[in-house]
DNA sequence: CTAGGGTTAG
C-alpha cells in the first residue's frame, strides 16, 4: 500500500483501515498506525485500529496497541475478548477479562457469550461459576439466549448436566443454538436418552433443528443404536434441506454404522461429492467396526490417492483394522505413514501401534513403540499389558501394571482383564488371586464376567479346581462360558467325575450347549473311553450340533492361506505333502514322538498318526516353510482354537531342525517356538 | 465496530 503524505485528515485515516481490512494486511495497518501517530491522532483511532488488527488476524498486534490505550471502549475490550479466545489464547483472555473487572468495565452479553467457553477450555470450573454468578447479577443469564446457550455449553463440557439444564429452563426466548448446546452435553456424557428427550421438546416446542442439531442428535440415535429414530431423522433433514452438509451427512453416516447396517452408510458415503477428511475417517472407522477390516484399507488408500492427508485419527483406525485381523505386513506399511506424520509418539496412533504389534506377537516391537509414547494414559497402557499377557510375560504385565499406579492412572475394567490374564498365563495363581481380590476393595471396579472367566482359567489351569467352582456359584448369573471353562480345566487335569457332574449342570442351563459336548467328548477321548465319545457324537449329531472346525491360517506376501484339518483344497497340497514329509522325517531324527492321545477318534495307531500329520497348524507351517526363503526368519500363524499337545510338541522340534522362529497364535495366547522350546514354558 | 451450538478414535 502507498500511503500519501499530504493528505492527513480523519476520514482519509477510516478509509485506510478499511482498505487494510479488505485486504486482510496486518503490515499495512502498522503503516498507518505508524502515520496516525505521527499526526497526534491516535486516541481517536486506537479502537477502529484494534478492530483492524483483529479482522486481519493480527491479536498479538492488536494486545501491544491495547495495552498503550488510556481508554478503551467495551466493544474493544469484548473484540479482543473473543478474538483471543477464537485463537485459543485462553489464558489471555481471561486475563482481558479480570482486568476489564478491575479497570471497572463491566462486562456485558457479549462479554459473557465468549468468556465462558474460555473458562472451560482451562478447566477452571470455579472461576467460571463465578463469572455465572456476576452474569446474573447483572441481569444477562436468562434474559439474554446468547449468554444462556454459552453457560449451557461450559456446563455441558464439564459434565454439569444438572447445572446447564437449569441454566436453559431458565432463559426466557430459548432457541436452536441453546437446544443443541445441551443435546451436545447430554450426548457426549452418555444421556443420549435425554439428548433425544430434548430434540422432541425442542421440535414440540415450534423450533426447527438445523444442520448442528441434526449433526448431534444423530449421534446420539447411533450411541443406544435407535435405527428408528435414526431413519425419523434422517427423512426430517431431506425435509429441511440439509441433505447436502457434510457435517450432518457424516454424523448420518456413523449413525448406520453404529446400528449395524454398513451398507446404508456406503449408500450416504456415495453420495458425496467431495468427502473430506472426518467423512473418509468416519466410513473407514465404521467399517473396521463392522468387521470390513480389509474393505477399509481400500477405502484408506482411495483417500490418500485422492490427495487427503490422513491424520491421527484415520491412522489410528486404519491401525485398528490391521490388528484386529492380525495384517502385519500392511500395518507395519500404516506405520511407515504414521512416521511420515510424525504421529509415532502421538497417544491414539501410539495405542494403536501397540495393539498392533503386540496382536502379532512382537511384543519386542510393541514396547520400542510403547516407549515413545508422548503422553501415556490407561488406554496405551492397557494395550501394552495385554500384549504381555498373551505372550505370557507375567512379570512385565505386572510390572506395567505398578507403573501404571504410579502415574497415578486409574486402572479400568480392561486393565484387570489383562493383568489376570497375565497371571493366569504365567502360571502367578497367587497374584492373580490377590489382584482380583482388590479390585473392588481397593480400585472399585465393578467385577464383570471376564473377570470372572480369567479366574476360573487361573485357578482351573492350576488345578485348583474345587475354588473354581465355588467361584463361579458366587457369580449371580453364570453363563455358559464360565462353566465351559471349567470343564476345560478339567479335562486338563483329567478331572472327568468332575467334568461329568458340571456337565449336568451346565446342560439343564443351556440345554444344547455344543462347546460343552465337544469338550466332554475330548475329554472321554483322551482317557480312552469311546464308548462315551461315541454317545456324545451321537447325541451331538441327533441335536444337529456342531463343532467350530478347527482352522490355522498364515499371512504370506500379503495373502491369506487357510487350511483346515485333512483338507487338499490349496493348489499347493502336492508340495505341502511333500514338505510335511520331510519335516516328519527330519523331527522324528532328533527325538519327535508322536502322541495319539490327542486324537479324539477311536482309530488305530497308524492311522492317528496320520490323523495328526494332517492338523491344519502342520499343513499351514509345513506350506510356509515351503513358500518362504531361509532369509525369512520367523514364520507367523494363527489358530481359531487351542493348539494340540501333539502340535505344540511337533512344532518345537520343527523350530530347531529349520533354525526359524515359528509364532503362533492360537485362541488363548501366544506361542514363541525358538530353537526347540515354546515361550508359554509348556503351560497353557 | 462485538456474541453462543456441530462431524472422526481405543
Amino acid at each position: 500500500m502507498r500511503l500519501s503524505s499530504t493528505k492527513q485528515d480523519p476520514v482519509t485515516f477510516l478509509s485506510l483501515i478499511r482498505q487494510c481490512i479488505d485486504t486482510k494486511s496486518i503490515s499495512d495497518i502498522k503503516k498507518v498506525q505508524t502515520q496516525i501517530m505521527k499526526s497526534g491522532f491516535l486516541l481517536g483511532f486506537g479502537d477502529k485500529l484494534i478492530d483492524g488488527y483483529l479482522k486481519c488476524g493480527g491479536v498479538v498486534d492488536a494486545r501491544k496497541l491495547f495495552d498503550e490505550l488510556p481508554k478503551r471502549h467495551i466493544v474493544t475490550w469484548n473484540s479482543m475478548i473473543s478474538a483471543h479466545i477464537g485463537h485459543k489464547r485462553t489464558k489471555e483472555a481471561i486475563g482481558l477479562y479480570k482486568k476489564m473487572i478491575l479497570e471497572g468495565v463491566f462486562p456485558d452479553e457479549y462479554t459473557f457469550s465468549s468468556i465462558f467457553k474460555g473458562f472451560s477450555e482451562m478447566g477452571s470450573l470455579r472461576e467460571g461459576q463465578r463469572a455465572h454468578g456476576f452474569s446474573i447479577i447483572l441481569g444477562l443469564e436468562a434474559s439474554n439466549v446468547f449468554v444462556g446457550s454459552a453457560l449451557v455449553d461450559m456446563y455441558s463440557k464439564f459434565g454439569q448436566m444438572r447445572d446447564a439444564k437449569l441454566v436453559a429452563d431458565r432463559v426466557v426466548k430459548r432457541d436452536v443454538v441453546l437446544f443443541t448446546a445441551l443435546i451436545v452435553g447430554y450426548s457426549q456424557h452418555g444421556e443420549d436418552r435425554e439428548a433425544l428427550a430434548v430434540f422432541v421438546s425442542m421440535i414440540n416446542g415450534g423450533v426447527k433443528a438445523n444442520e448442528y442439531t441434526f449433526a448431534s442428535i444423530l449421534i446420539a440415535c447411533g450411541n443406544v443404536e435407535n435405527l428408528g429414530n435414526g431413519k425419523l431423522i434422517h427423512g426430517l433433514i431431506i425435509k429441511s434441506g440439509f441433505e447436502s452438509v457434510v457435517a450432518s451427512q457424516t454424523s448420518l453416516l456413523t449413525m448406520y454404522s453404529k446400528c449395524g447396517l454398513i451398507d446404508d452408510s456406503l449408500k450416504v458415503f456415495k453420495r458425496f461429492a467431495n468427502p473430506n477428511l472426518v467423512t473418509w475417517t468416519s466410513l473407514i472407522v465404521g467399517l473396521v467396526q463392522n468387521g470390513k477390516e480389509e474393505v477399509a484399507l481400500t477405502k484408506f488408500r482411495q483417500m490418500t490417492r485422492n490427495s487427503i492427508n490422513p491424520n491421527a485419527f484415520t491412522l489410528s483406525s486404519v491401525l485398528r483394522a490391521c490388528s484386529s485381523i492380525a495384517m502385519l505386513e500392511e500395518g507395519k506399511q500404516i506405520h511407515a505413514i504414521v512416521t511420515k506424520h510424525g504421529l509415532d509418539r502421538d497417544t491414539y496412533c501410539g495405542a494403536a501401534l501397540v495393539d498392533l504389534y503386540g496382536k502379532c506377537g512382537s511384543t519386542e516391537m510393541a514396547r520400542l513403540v510403547f516407549d515413545d509414547i508422548i503422553e501415556l494414559d490407561v488406554v496405551s497402557m492397557n494395550s501394552m499389558m495385554y500384549s504381555y499377557a498373551q505372550n505370557g510375560l507375567g512379570h512385565e504385565a505386572l510390572e506395567m501394571f505398578n507403573r501404571m499406579k504410579d502415574l497415578g492412572l486409574q486402572p479400568n475394567d480392561a486393565t484387570f482383564v489383562s493383568v489376570l490374564i497375565a497371571c493366569s498365563n504365567a502360571g502367578l495363581v497367587e497374584e492373580g488371586c490377590q489382584i482380583f481380590a482388590s479390585m473392588k476393595k481397593n480400585h472399585d471396579i465393578e467385577l464383570t464376567r471376564d473377570h470372572y472367566a480369567c479366574m476360573v482359567d487361573l485357578l482351573g489351569r492350576s488345578g485348583r479346581l474345587e475354588e473354581a467352582e465355588a467361584l463361579i456359584e458366587k457369580v449371580r448369573n453364570p453363563d455358559v462360558v464360565l462353566w465351559r471353562s471349567l470343564i476345560s480345566a478339567c479335562v486338563i487335569h483329567g478331572e472327568v467325575k468332575m467334568a461329568e457332574r458340571i456337565k449336568d449342570k451346565v446342560l439343564k442351563l443351556a440345554p444344547g450347549d455344543e462347546g460343552t459336548h465337544v469338550l466332554l467328548s475330548n475329554i472321554y477321548a483322551s482317557t480312552g473311553n469311546w464308548s462315551q465319545v461315541i454317545e456324545m457324537k451321537t447325541t451331538m449329531r441327533e441335536m444337529r450340533l456342531k463343532k467350530d472346525p478347527a482352522m490355522t491360517w498364515v499371512d504370506i506376501d500379503r495373502e491369506v492361506h487357510t487350511f483346515m484339518a485333512g483338507d487338499w483344497y490349496h493348489p499347493r497340497s502336492k508340495e505341502i505333502v511333500e514338505t510335511l514329509k520331510e519335516l516328519m522325517e527330519r523331527v522324528k531324527s532328533v527325538g519327535y514322538v508322536p502322541d495319539t492321545q490327542f486324537v479324539l477318534h477311536n482309530l488305530k495307531e497308524e492311522k492317528k498318526e496320520r490323523c495328526l500329520y494332517y492338523h491344519s497348524e502342520k499343513l499351514a507351517i509345513a506350506f510356509a516353510l515351503w513358500r518362504t526363503s531361509n532369509k525369512t526368519t520367523s514364520i507367523r500363524i494363527f489358530k481359531n482354537l487351542r493348539v494340540c499337545g501333539d502340535c505344540h510338541n511337533w512344532i518345537k522340534y520343527v523350530s530347531k531342525v529349520v533354525n526359524r522362529e515359528i509364532i503362533s497364535r492360537d485362541s488363548k495366547r501366544f506361542h514363541h517356538f525358538k530353537n526347540g522350546s515354546c515361550s508359554c514354558g509348556d503351560y497353557w
